[in-house]
This record gives structure tokens, C-alpha cells and sequence, in this order.
DNA sequence: TATCATTAATGATATATATCATAATATATA
DNA sequence: TATATATTATGATATATATCATTAATGATA
């Protein structure tokens, strides 16, 4: 038992250690590309990078925003808890994305949570940085700003598409989501329960599986357990494009 | 008939002469606040103003983004348009507030289109223009962004509050939003049809005056056609909550 | 391994909401 | 002013979706 917690730890801090040295990732990323040598060096010097094992909580709302925070690695779900303590999935973030919206900018404490839903690696960029390097260093201030400026409006596109379709519609929308955006093959390990499916698309978790049920009776999909392959990708668009 | 459309083109230059010197508006404006007076100058000579009247069309999807535009009076909506030519609102802009999403930074072509709720003055600004102050303007660049970030982050939060929420708490937030948000008080004239209404709040026309309807009767509302006057905002209030 | 808790799966039922139909107003247009 | 068109209004009906109930399967924990 005990043996099993430890275990956990050193191969936590074996992933951290694996990846302490980001040079190369943030350099060769698109949002810190315009920054110098020099900045770049002080990004590195104050940044900090963390493993979060799959369901681990990585920032929750309330919590001061310090941070502007980028997923290295794994998956990242950005959620609200509504009075019901029902959770609302916003977004789903992954490798190379920036997780959490805009407003990190504007307001002073987060107003989702932020959870890995996938065994994830963190980078956490002090905010007052970026900000500076923003007023110091234009051309970086530009591009991040153009670069930055999809995330928010992406969400909005994304949540037109779901709300303007209904249940067959978007459990097409979720499959092809994963499977072109999320992993790039027809077949996957879906990450997130059908509980957290349906939090993420607007409908009832009995209803994702139902939905999913019959797809797989209609023979668009092939599902075991968490295990997807799509047999029919072209009439599964069909669906999502009719709504 | 004639006479009528000559009318209107006078009305329509009076208006845009009157506000033709904008030096007080951009000026005390909070977006704009950081702007050196010989910064201002430039934008002043290169932006244009243009009344709209009620209905008329402000720019398309799909058309090129040149400006950021910027609501000096007047209500404009935000849409897009669904392939079964339904319309869908994301947002209603009120005067002081930029029209439109942050992706025109990022984007070349609008993917939204709006059109004036209300007679509306609309002021274009070079995008070339801003984005060479956000180079060279760092205190600009940073107070800019923060303000600017708020705005799509404000639609989703909008988007998430209207669809966890059923027909009466819908109505109750569209109520509440004209009465608070944009006039100021409790009697007012909906500047959109019911149409509108309801494709602002996701629900069908008929169930917007079926429920406007019900709260006639409840005693929560007074209804002249457009004009609305709220009876009981406690009670409203205690509808949109509970959703 | 046994027990418990969570997730997945379906069927039956209830409910919310959309759609259809029709009429009365109001607004725009000739 | 008359006529057409769009908006508002309400009832009846259909439909989509959620909720409730139950069981099976899976995974976690002792």
C-alpha cells in the first residue's frame, strides 16, 4: 500500500525531471517565438513545471490568477461547477495549448477549474512576465496577441456548433472531435467518462450512452468500454452536418 | 416617396457631421486612454464614422477585416447565420463598447455579422493602426489587451448562463439584461422583435411570447408591444437564479 | 479475493420544448 | 388609402430530451 504511494511520487518527479529543461519547447513554440535569448532565459528561470496525474485538480475557480499556464503534455478539461454542483466542460485543452481563457488578463481570480484528465504536464509562466515582455518587447507583444486572441472565440464557435445541433449531431461532433483534433486516427481511448461527454455537449449522461448505443447498432462506430474505432467517418460527418 | 428617401440621407448627414469631431469621445474612452495627444491625431485622421440606421447591415461574415469598430451610440447585434437562414445572436454591443470578437486579430474575414438594433453611429479604426500602437505603445499595448480580453470571455460566460438555464429563466435573464445591462430601468422598448428574442436566447419564437406572456398574467411584467415595464424585478430575479 | 463504489447500459415514463395551425394586430409598401 | 407582409398571439399536437428505475459491468479499496 505504502509501497504503491511512493512509487507514484518518484515517478513523478522523474517525468518533472525529464522535462525540467524546456528550452527547446518553449523556444520552438509559437507563442514565446518572438521573445530574445535574454527573455527567454528569464521565462526559464521563474517558470515552473508540474506532472498531474490523470483527475488531479490543477487550478480551481476563485483561485488568484498568477500564472499564465500551457500544457506541455496530456490533456487538460477547462470546467465550470454550476449551483448544483453539476460541471460544465468549456474546452478541452491539449499538447501545446494554452489552457484557460482570456480574461486571465483581465480579471484577478479564475472563474473556471481546470482539471488533467489525462496524466499532464503543466508549465506555469509567471504572469507579471508576460505582461512585461508585452509592454517591453512589441513585436512579441503583437504576435502573442494575435496568437492568443483564437483561444476565447474558438470556445464561442465551438459552443454555437453543440447548442445549434441536437443529441445525434453532437455525439457526432465529440466523436469527430476527438478523433481528428484530439488524436488524429479513427481510433482512440475516449479519456472523459459519458458522464463528463455529456457535461461537455449539453445533455444527459444516459442519453450519451444511448446515443452511442445506437450509433454502434447502425454500425458507425465500434465501442469496447472506453475503446472507439470509427467504421463509417464519412456518414458520421453527414450526421454532424445535418445537426 | 421620393421625398421620404432624401429625408432620410438628410438625417443621415446631420448625424454623422455632428459627431464628426470624436476628439472627446476616443479621448475620455477607456480603450483608447493611453494613446499619446499626437497618437490620437493619427487615429483621428484616419478613422471614419458612419450612421446606421435601425436594421441596416454593418459588415457580413465573410468579409474582410480592416477595422476595429467601436459603438459610439446606438445598439448593434452580433450573428451568424445557420445554414437553414436562421439567424443566431451571440450578443447585443451598447455604445462604449467594441463591436465584435478579439479574433479580428487573428483572422482576416469576418466570420460574424452585425447589423444595427437601434440607429446607430459606428466608429472604424484602422486595425493597422491599432496594431502598430500595440508595437510601439507598450503602456497602450498592456491596457489594451486587458481591456480587450474581456469581451469574448463575457459572450461564452453569457452563452453558458442562457443554455443551463430553461424558457422562464431565459425570459427572466433577456428582461433583466435590457432593464439592468442596457437601458438602466425598468420600463423600456425592446429594440428586437420576439424573433430576435429568441434567437439572442436560444429558444423558438412562439415559446419567447408564450412565456412573455405568462408573466404578463403573473403580474411580473407589463406589456404594450415593445414597451415593457418590469412589475416585480425581486421575483424575476428569483426566476433567472433558479434557472 | 471479497466488498464497495462508480460507470455503463436499457427500458419506461414524464416533461420541456418545438412545430403546426390559425387568427389578430401591426407595419411596410404600392 | 388599400393591400401585402411581417409580427404577435394562443391553442393543439408532436417530438426531443430528461428523469426515474433497474441491472450489469467495471474499477477501486480493504
Amino acid at each position: 500500500m505504502i509501497y504503491i504511494i511512493i512509487q507514484t511520487k518518484v515517478k513523478k518527479m522523474e517525468l518533472s525531471r525529464k522535462v525540467s529543461n524546456c528550452k527547446s519547447c518553449i523556444y520552438r513554440s509559437w507563442a514565446f517565438k518572438n521573445l530574445s535569448a535574454e527573455e527567454l532565459k528569464i521565462i526559464n528561470a521563474k517558470k515552473v513545471e508540474k506532472f498531474y496525474r490523470k483527475g488531479e485538480n490543477i487550478s480551481t475557480e476563485g483561485d488568484e490568477i498568477l500564472s499564465f499556464m500551457y500544457l506541455q503534455n496530456g490533456l487538460v478539461k477547462l470546467y465550470k461547477t454550476e449551483i448544483n454542483t453539476k460541471e460544465h466542460i468549456l474546452s478541452i485543452a491539449k499538447p501545446q495549448d494554452f489552457i484557460g481563457l482570456l480574461s486571465i488578463f483581465s480579471n484577478t481570480k479564475h472563474i473556471y477549474s481546470t482539471t488533467a484528465i489525462e496524466d499532464s504536464i503543466v508549465c506555469f509562466v509567471d504572469l507579471e512576465i508576460i505582461k512585461k515582455f508585452i509592454k517591453t518587447n512589441g513585436t512579441f507583444a503583437i504576435d502573442f496577441f494575435e496568437k492568443i486572441s483564437t483561444v476565447s472565440d474558438s470556445v464561442i464557435k465551438t459552443r454555437i456548433d453543440i447548442n445549434t445541433r441536437q443529441l445525434r449531431g453532437r455525439i457526432a461532433y465529440i466523436l469527430l472531435f476527438f478523433s481528428k483534433h484530439i488524436y488524429s486516427s479513427i481510433r482512440f481511448n475516449l479519456p472523459i467518462s459519458r458522464k463528463e461527454v455529456a457535461e461537455l455537449i449539453d445533455m444527459s449522461t444516459e442519453n450519451v450512452i444511448r446515443v452511442l448505443s445506437e450509433f454502434r447498432k447502425d454500425n458507425l462506430i465500434q465501442i469496447e468500454g472506453k475503446n472507439i474505432v470509427i467504421l463509417d467517418i464519412k456518414r458520421l460527418e453527414k450526421i454532424y452536418a445535418l445537426g
